[in-house]
DNA sequence: TAGTGGTCTAGACCACTTC
DNA sequence: AAGTGGTCTAGACCACTAA
């Protein structure tokens, strides 16, 4: 036998998902169910964290429980490093995106700092320094409008963006055309990359700092740049509520036996 | 001033993850924190279930409350089709996947139904059919031992697949081979891939049938398998536990200006 | 049987929003 | 001031595990 509460969350689940409450309209309070006899305040309060944890509802206090509305996820295909957005126009790649994405683009939607730290673990297996070596971080937390999407902090070896604008980065988001355009001047262009995707439950910092609703999950991208030749220029961690991103990616089948490599 | 609860909960994490509790070790039970002063028991429980939720212990019954156990997330290439796993050999992809990570793979770790059904929006929307039309859908729930990992459910086509061994699944995973083989087997030799990959809270259901932990998130991955003409054969949608996976992509940076489409 | 976490209650009180 | 959800308490009782 389920919990009362778990109970009453699947009835009420099953009523939103069959549109009996549509998006943005309001649950019953609390009180009422308790005074319908649903249960103790503790009771129905635990019900109605269960949705809220699973992305049905939002809670705030003074305005009751409303529906949450599912806006559609932002899908992310390769074409966002597009070379042409970065290397032969003004453009930076996630104001790209948005232009494409047709949403309006503002000034100071990414704030940004560099600092020279020592590499954690993961940074240095990327870049191939041994652990505690100092590389420069560059960490934005990118918003739109007033809502932050994402954090996205990438890694650089001193040697390569030392007396760029990189690491003086006082004109918005690394100067004209971002990090991968300062890096093709600095005679270091891009190539191909790995991404490495997986998510798991946000942090209490990161609920705060990206605004999350109770419960909701963050998807992590590990994003690893290389040269033609193979060098590692940029080694890049995102956090993104994940609420709000789809990733897409088109590949080959690959065929060893054929001694094709399918994706490089 | 954050709740008793949150504040709690954050030092005890606080200590997790400066090592003050090792991995398997038990946390202070509930009661002794509560005699301690730390609270009520329902607060103490409150601030046990948040780390539950962070994914940073788990509680039991009987047994208590213990940090969890961080196992490597098992890394998914696009390796893992190659043709010549399931074209040239008796191996299924995710057979050939569990060798490869140096698992044992055991008999009947893979339930299997297969049914007609009316084509759900995603699924008709990517087989390009009408909503509602007839499609065959394969679901399957995959486990490692006794521990479900994910659930993944293929839907097909049934002009490709009728009178094939997908329709009719005695011998375990679709046969030798698995439906890789099968549609090769019947002329439909998939050439690439498109794969979407998102994350979002476990609905009650999922946590049910993949074991879950509570507050663990899921990994939806949708994968459309086209011929080389480009008609799709197979669209499938799988849900992962988060904890247990990470994506991996290889891929050429674009670059529009040249004409190259980088990724196919 | 003893020990663990989980549920539930009734009620007081707090924090925030709206009027 | 009134109305919303959120926190906290004290205690009873339940469900599961281990010895």
């Amino acid at each position: 036998m389920a919990p009362k509460w778990r109970e009453l969350a699947d009835k009420l689940a099953d009523e939103i998902r069959r549109g009996e409450y549509a998006p943005g309209q309001q649950l019953p309070q609390i009180r009422e169910l308790v005074a319908e006899g649903a249960g103790s305040k503790s009771t129905v309060h635990q019900a109605y964290k269960a949705l809220e944890v699973e992305g049905l509802v939002t809670s705030s206090r003074g305005h009751g429980t409303v529906v949450r509305q599912q806006v559609p996820l932002k899908r992310l295909g390769i074409a966002r490093y597009d070379k042409a957005k970065w290397r032969d126009s003004d453009e930076v790649a996630f104001i790209a995106d948005r232009v494409a994405s047709g949403r309006s683009y503002r000034r100071n939607e990414q704030t940004q700092t560099v600092n020279l730290v020592e590499a954690p673990p993961a940074v240095a297996d990327a870049h191939g320094l041994p652990e505690g070596a100092q590389v420069y971080a560059r960490a934005r937390l990118v918003k739109e409008g007033d809502q932050p999407t994402h954090t996205l902090t990438s890694y650089y070896r001193p040697e390569h963006v030392e007396g760029t604008r990189i690491v003086d980065p006082t004109p918005g988001p690394a100067g004209r055309g971002g990090g991968f355009r300062v890096l093709y001047d600095a005679g270091y262009e891009i190539d191909h990359m790995r991404e490495s995707i997986f998510a798991r439950a946000a942090t209490s910092d990161e609920v705060k700092l990206l605004q999350l609703p109770a419960g909701e999950p963050v998807v992590e991208l590990h994003r690893t740049t290389y040269t033609a030749s193979g060098t590692v220029v940029e080694f890049a961690i995102g956090v993104h509520a994940a609420s709000r991103f789809a990733w897409e990616y088109d590949f080959k089948v690959p065929d060893s036996a054929k001694g094709e490599k399918g994706q490089e």
